[in-house]
RNA sequence: GGCCCGGUGGUCAAGCGGCUAAGACACCGCCCUUUCACGGCGGUAACACGAGUUCGAUUCUCGUCCGGGUCACCA
């Protein structure tokens, strides 16, 4: 008993507090029945990542849909892969999604809530009590081996083909140390760190209920964990035990490679005498390597698309990227979509079980087609403002041209907008400046690819005679009755069920003259409403750009 | 290698012992249409494999294969 003490003393002289203190000063959170408590708990080694953005929507999404709670705690407990504006990183990354954490770290050293601080590195007294706690409980001990011993050990594992490997059993050298051998130690100076002192048994096995998996089943940890490194700080392992302890959280959503460490945290939470939280561990999500053609993991090397960034920088709505990660997390997220299309995404009853557990690939594809579903019932005004806003960051020149003239640029916007049945061109706010170019001489190219059916010299006259009879104040109606007049006499038909019918008594049908018309105004066979886009453009472009042809 | 997770069309996925095996994206065709789109309709396309349990397996069990993870004083 007095060794237990003794040691604890020794170990963390500086230590005065005790568990029971920690308990008192994070109460249990006085929430709804059923209200659950999320946390997401990044790293700061670099950017944000779109396992990231997935995993923390996850988190949000439980706590919102329990009427609980989902806090942001930085876990910076090696200074060896952190980078200088880490925390910045992922903060930035998440405003760029408009993804709010109920409380948490908020920023480079701040932070709101009252079980903080939730940043590791500033923790150190709370891991350190316990771990003291432990000592005294003859569950944990300094383990003096170096780098080197602990190497050997591994290449001797290797030679014995142990089964199990890691620090262990006969393995564990310093298991049993004296007191006294540990004092000359530290005495000596010599770095140590904090193992578990496991109870384990390799014969059993131990059950947990995962959220989204179900039942697994795994041997019993046997393995003595390093709790406090030889700095003082915690591993990942212990830190967990820790903060999600005290912090209360009642259900830890975190990525798949975490299943395995689960026996060690059960049996850490059980050393500590704490209740272990229920688990969730999420599938990763994946792309198809374009070399090997095989599925795997997003690589934040790799993959620029791995970085939240990317999408930013390319100018997706973050809604769309929310939208369709929604998509990939909850089975059941587009039936609900397709039956509350105006709702906010945060009144998704979200449910964990409904969760797949297998992992799934990003489909760039599918991510524009629901952006474009999104971006076509905006308002020509929030296009607007939200493309300049991008542009202003990212494509000066497009910002430029938006600008130069507002109703301008908000008329091509408004063309085949806030109509019934919207067009689906813009997947994305870069998409917009080839989807305005034609309107700017700057970018206008022109295009001579004439329709099949369509000779040279029918085109020029085509236009020559159409020159003669536009007249911009002409309605719709006119318009389109001036563009059938062309028909006739040069050999094409007004009709296109005629053509169809009898293809061999015509040149054509009048949709060939009005690709003709769209070819030389807009340089493109695909745009938006014709008769709007000369309208924008003014008699003088509109002439000028068929006149290209005409000679 | 040990332990663990996963495996329904090209992709995301419903399914939880009995179905002609949903739906969405993509692709193809038709219709609508002045073009392109939008929209509508239709189509191609899947339960990794092998045993078992069962009257009956995509669903349960086992094995095989394939993919992934993990075995650090990294998270």
């Amino acid at each position: 008993m007095s060794f237990n003490n003794d040691l604890a003393n020794l170990l963390f002289p500086h230590i005065s507090g005790t568990p029971e203190e920690l308990e008192q000063r994070y109460p249990s959170r006085e929430l709804k029945e059923g209200a659950r408590v999320t946390r997401f708990a990044p790293s700061p080694t670099g950017y944000l990542h779109i396992g990231g953005l997935f995993g923390a929507l996850v988190d949000v999404m439980t706590a919102r849909a329990s009427g609980g709670k989902a806090y942001l705690r930085i876990e910076d407990t090696d200074k060896k892969r952190e980078i200088d504006d880490g925390v910045s990183a992922i903060i930035e990354g998440f405003d760029a999604f408009d993804l709010h954490f109920d409380e948490g770290v908020t920023g480079f050293g701040t932070e709101s809530g009252e079980y903080g601080p939730y940043t590791q590195s500033l923790r150190k007294e709370i891991y350190q009590t316990v771990a003291k706690s432990l000592v005294e409980k003859g569950l944990a001990y300094p383990c003096f081996c170096t780098a080197d011993e602990l190497s050997a050990l591994r290449e001797q594992q290797e030679t014995d083909g142990a089964l199990i490997r890691g620090y262990f059993g006969k393995y564990a050298r310093c298991r049993d140390l004296s007191y006294d051998e540990i004092k000359a130690n530290i005495d000596a100076g010599k770095p140590w760190v904090l193992r578990l002192r496991s109870d384990g048994d390799e014969n059993k096995r131990i059950v947990f209920d995962d959220m989204i998996r179900g039942k697994i089943e795994m041997p019993e940890n046997i393995i003595d964990e390093v709790l406090l490194k030889s700095d003082g700080i915690p591993t990942y392992h212990f830190a967990h035990v820790c903060d999600d302890h005290l912090m209360r959280t009642t259900h830890v959503i975190r990525g798949e490679e975490w299943i395995s460490s689960v026996p060690k945290h059960i049996a850490l939470f059980k050393a500590c005498g704490y209740k272990v939280p229920k688990y969730a561990h999420t599938p990763q999500v994946m792309k198809i390597d374009e070399e090997t053609g095989d599925k795997r993991k997003l690589s934040k090397r790799k993959d620029p698309e791995a970085a939240v960034g990317y999408f930013v920088e390319d100018g997706y709505p973050s809604e769309s990227v929310l939208e369709y990660l929604m998509t990939l997390i909850n089975s059941n997220f587009e039936d609900w979509r397709k039956a509350n299309p105006k709702a906010d995404i945060w009144s998704f009853p979200f449910n964990l079980k409904k969760m797949s557990a297998s992992g799934c690939l990003f489909d760039l594809v599918k991510l524009n087609d629901i952006s474009k579903n999104i971006i076509c019932v905006m308002s020509a005004e929030e296009v607007y403002s939200l493309c300049v806003k991008w542009a202003e960051k990212y494509d000066g020149q497009l910002h430029a041209l938006l600008t130069a003239d507002e109703a301008f640029s908000k008329g091509i916007l408004n063309i085949d907008r806030e109509v019934p049945k919207p067009r689906k061109d813009i997947a994305k706010w870069s998409d917009i400046k080839d989807y305005i170019s034609y309107f700017f001489d700057e970018l206008y190219v022109p295009c001579f690819d004439l329709p099949e059916r369509v000779s040279h010299e029918d085109a020029a006259a085509i236009l020559r005679a159409y020159i003669e009879k536009y007249d911009d104040a002409d309605d719709k109606d006119t318009w389109f009755a001036k563009i059938k007049e062309l028909c006739e006499p040069f050999g094409y038909t007004p009709n296109v069920k005629e053509y169809k019918k009898n293809p061999d008594a015509f040149k054509g049908h009048v949709g060939d003259i009005s690709t003709v018309i769209r070819l030389a105004v807009t340089g493109r066979t695909n745009t938006p409403d014709l008769y709007e886009i000369m309208k924008l453009m003014g008699r003088e472009k509109v002439v000028a750009r068929m006149k290209k042809y005409t000679d």
